[in-house]
RNA sequence: GGGUAGGUACCGAAGCGGUCAAACGGGGUGGACUGUAAAUCCACUGGCUUAGCCUUCACAGGUUCGAAUCCUGUCCUGCCCA
């Protein structure tokens, strides 16, 4: 059987795709798939290492099938746990509400709004009574969700294991077979729950979904992968500036693989790496903004830092109240009003003790100094936090 | 339920009556250098009205001039047994 035309394009940036034959079969189906994306909303931000899985998800829907992005809203108070070794904090109904709103908004910018199927996984957990939720857990062993790398692994190291997360892999599969998906998008520590849903879908009699896993996107340390907790990420609702910001932090060493994830080309071998980088970020950041913005944010860089040009960068401007302040009393309200950033006084002086408060370029060592307030010009916070005063 | 080992700062892990805001390592932050890269070096990493003061070593009491360190109880976790 010759492949499907599309087979080839679909594929690309994949990691893994079980079984191969099914995906060939699938395709040859000619009908619209219901590809399914399951998304936890256990963070407000949707951020680029989502954005791997929702792209591809969009290249279906480009290609006429149906995407059904699941919001878990239930198995998200439980916590997915896909590579931790810790149980997860649970979080509340309300929470988990709260972060699928904002969740939806920014997964569309990447789905097609018009043809995407949006589906709360509550829809039919939160009905389901014990005696139903004890049927679905007989239909997997103990051994079966054990073998998973994470509980393997925290067997091991005698880390505890709760009842409640094993239902997390059990609950995932069941949207498969509630959804009837033909193919199931993931990243690659998704693997075992998507191969869970197989196995239910066959228990039910309904066709195997398609495990389709993406690599895991590395965070912006380059380590660890790209996660909310981890501190390591870029959301997609970042304005520009902070966007192409946090790209051009990463290491030479990521870039390859943000190019090939992010962009799907291969990093050019000669081109300068800080000029590639600056490519990387403006692209990304069009990307989820658009073209103008994504050159403003460039030149902003270069001004600001580049050229170290704080004079000429676009700052907030902050307005010390009262008279007579200090300098730690300035800088705890200039992150507490400009960004939203609360530092307890004792973090401010070490910043100021550290040198990295400056005034028009100047260090200001002295925390207990009183502030020249009379005059305006630009208080310099941090690496990446600065204020104009006046 | 029984036995046993434990619960120390973001994480790992020392400390086992005073010299402990608590060694050391990792991580993080700031500075120098620079390309907001890497490497390297330095500093910081509970709070405050900061030569000092206050709150921390699972929780609650107790012993003591003095406790993270000793005693009692409670809660939690691993392992073994039932």
């Amino acid at each position: 059987m010759p492949d499907h035309p599309d087979a080839a394009f679909l594929r690309q940036g994949c990691e893994k795709i079980l079984s191969e034959d099914d995906f060939h079969a699938k395709l040859a189906l000619g009908r619209p798939l219901r590809v399914k994306l399951g998304v936890d909303p256990t963070a407000p931000d949707i951020h680029l290492g989502h954005s791997i899985s929702l792209t591809k998800l969009r290249e279906f829907q480009d290609r006429g099938h149906e995407a059904i992005l699941i919001i878990g809203d239930f198995t998200a108070m439980i916590g997915d746990p896909s590579g931790r070794s810790v149980t997860r904090p649970q979080l509340t109904h309300d929470q988990v509400l709260a972060n699928a709103k904002s969740y939806q908004e920014q997964a569309f910018k990447i789905l097609n709004r018009e043809s995407a199927r949006i589906v709360f996984n509550g829809e039919w957990f939160e009905s389901m009574c014990f005696e139903e939720v004890i049927k679905l857990n007989s239909r997997v062993t103990l051994q079966q969700m054990l073998v998973r790398e994470d509980f393997r692994d925290r067997m091991d190291k005698g880390q505890p294991i709760r009842a409640h997360e094993i239902q997390y892999p059990i609950m995932q599969g069941w949207d498969s077979v509630m959804v009837k998906a033909d193919i199931e998008l993931g990243g690659t520590d998704q693997l075992f729950n998507i191969m869970v849903g197989r196995d239910l879908q066959r228990e039910e009699g309904q066709p195997q979904q398609v495990c389709m896993v993406m690599p895991i996107l590395a965070g912006l340390d380059g380590k660890k992968k790209m996660s909310k907790s981890l501190g390591n990420y870029v959301a997609l609702n970042e304005s520009p500036g902070e966007m192409f910001g946090k790209i051009m932090s990463i290491s030479d060493e990521l870039m390859p693989t943000y190019y090939e994830m992010l962009l799907r080309e291969p990093l050019s071998a000669e081109a300068h790496p800080m000029e590639a980088k600056k490519v990387l970020a403006a692209r990304i950041t069009a990307r989820f903004h658009s073209q103008p913005e994504a050159a403003t944010a460039r030149e902003e860089f270069e001004t600001r830092f580049s050229r170290k040009d704080l004079e000429q960068a676009e700052l907030p401007t902050f307005q010390p109240q009262g008279t007579a302040w200090d300098l730690v009393s300035i800088v705890v309200e200039a992150f507490g009003q400009s960004f939203q950033i609360t530092k307890s006084r004792s973090e401010a002086r070490r910043l100021i003790e550290g040198g990295s408060v400056q005034w028009g370029g100047v260090k200001l060592s002295a925390p207990k100094e009183c502030f020249p307030q009379a005059e305006a010009g630009v208080l310099k916070l941090d690496k990446t936090h600065a204020v104009r005063i006046g």
